[in-house]
DNA sequence: CGGATGCTTGAGAATCATCAAACTCCGTGG
DNA sequence: CCACGGAGTTTGATGATTCTCAAGCATCCG
């Protein structure tokens, strides 16, 4: 069941959408940035990410797309960025015109839009004005749900101590290309916060983190 | 009259917007990050800028706004980012229930997000990604209108000089919390244009572009 | 078990930031 | 109209951070 569908229970009831899926394995890209834009999609399940790539081959992954987020909207009638599958993806498939003529999926897909915008001005901060140990450590933070927001849960309880694993589901590469920096920078910080012992690295896609509120306060935002 | 009057004169004929006008002098501030959102504005005419701050004081400007360009949209009831005229402004005041019953201006707040997000994307990459020079000649193509982009006219004529005038509207530090670089590197990387007999500064927030096609192949994005 | 891909580490170089000082522009008031 | 003052800008010297290049190492998977 999709997040709309959920929505379009809570809110109205409706029918449920039209129900056409489409599948990605890893590192399948979905669009090409200058393709003919004519559907949207959401991602039911998996990560995704979308990326910009200057001519001289230097890439700047734009955004990282989870369950719930949608992808494909655009002004004119291309797409502005590459669509990749970082995991494998199953995506529900949204036609343009089932999109204008439904103000539920359009006020959805408003939601998202206007959710994927606050998430961009919060990294063009981190790309503008962070350090590169600011930048894994926001990284890092954006993998703990409910934790270093504005409503931070805070640790769970004051003795016991402040653990979480979280599972990256990107390469270095393109953890460096999401943070603006160089694979070499995003192994050299990993490595500080080893030895700090606020992380340990599980396989190199998952990291236990010590102390989440370690790593939070790292991120520049305390 | 504003771009949505001329797009609901254009698109369906229907009545003018009610007409609610608020006037900003220059550095005055819209609404600070953290206020309650309850209305969105369009800019009729001036330029204003989206930033947001890091507790130790580090600034990023995140979005400039010139005619045309909507703003106040938020997902929760907060703005995530303040707003602060550079110059004089004029905005139209549009309140949120009048956004939820009115379709035409729906349509038109979404067009500007949408073409936000696409210009957030390409800022991305300018921060993530392009070097002092790129960041500083891509922000001095964006002020020269039909050149640069994908559809770039070129040159007027292959003889005539490809000269063009443009006002920066933005301070020195502006602009370096714009680009994600310091006064000092915006100013050198200026002179270094200078130098090469690319620009001539007229006044400080006037640039005289000598050769527009010289400085779009320093953008990176040639 | 072995190969290949991806990751880590080191040394050196480049770019950009920082700190400090001098200069220019621009509006104000005499 | 010109002198003055202050904000904003430019320039220089130095230093820190990050990038580049190169090599070695770990991890993953057949």
């Amino acid at each position: 069941m999709t997040e709309l569908d959920n929505e379009m229970h809570r809110e109205s009831g409706s029918k449920s959408s039209s129900g056409r899926k489409h599948r990605l394995s890893a590192h399948e890209v979905l669009f090409y940035e200058g393709d003919r834009a004519d559907r949207i999609y959401e991602v039911l399940d998996g990560v995704m990410m979308l990326y910009k790539l200057l001519p001289d081959g230097r890439r700047q992954v734009v955004y990282v797309l989870r369950a719930g987020d949608m992808l494909g909207f655009t002004n004119h009638d291309t797409f502005d960025c590459t669509a990749e599958a970082l995991t494998a993806v199953e995506l529900q498939v949204y036609e343009t015109r089932e999109v204008a003529t439904s103000p539920l999926l359009q006020h959805y897909v408003n939601r998202c839009l206007l959710s994927q915008m606050e998430h961009l001005h919060e990294h063009t901060v981190l790309l503008g004005r962070k350090s590169a140990m600011e930048r894994v450590a926001t990284f890092l933070m954006s993998l703990v749900p409910d934790r270093g927001g504005a409503n931070c849960a805070g640790p769970a309880n004051r003795d016991a101590p402040d653990m979480r694993s979280v599972v990256l589901s990107m390469t270095r590469q393109e953890i460096a290309d999401y943070l603006g920096l160089t694979i070499e920078t995003v192994s050299r910080v990993i490595s500080q916060l080893k030895r700090k012992g606020l992380i340990k690295v599980e396989k190199q896609d998952s990291i236990h983190i010590q102390n989440v509120c370690g790593i939070c306060q790292l991120t520049g935002m305390h």
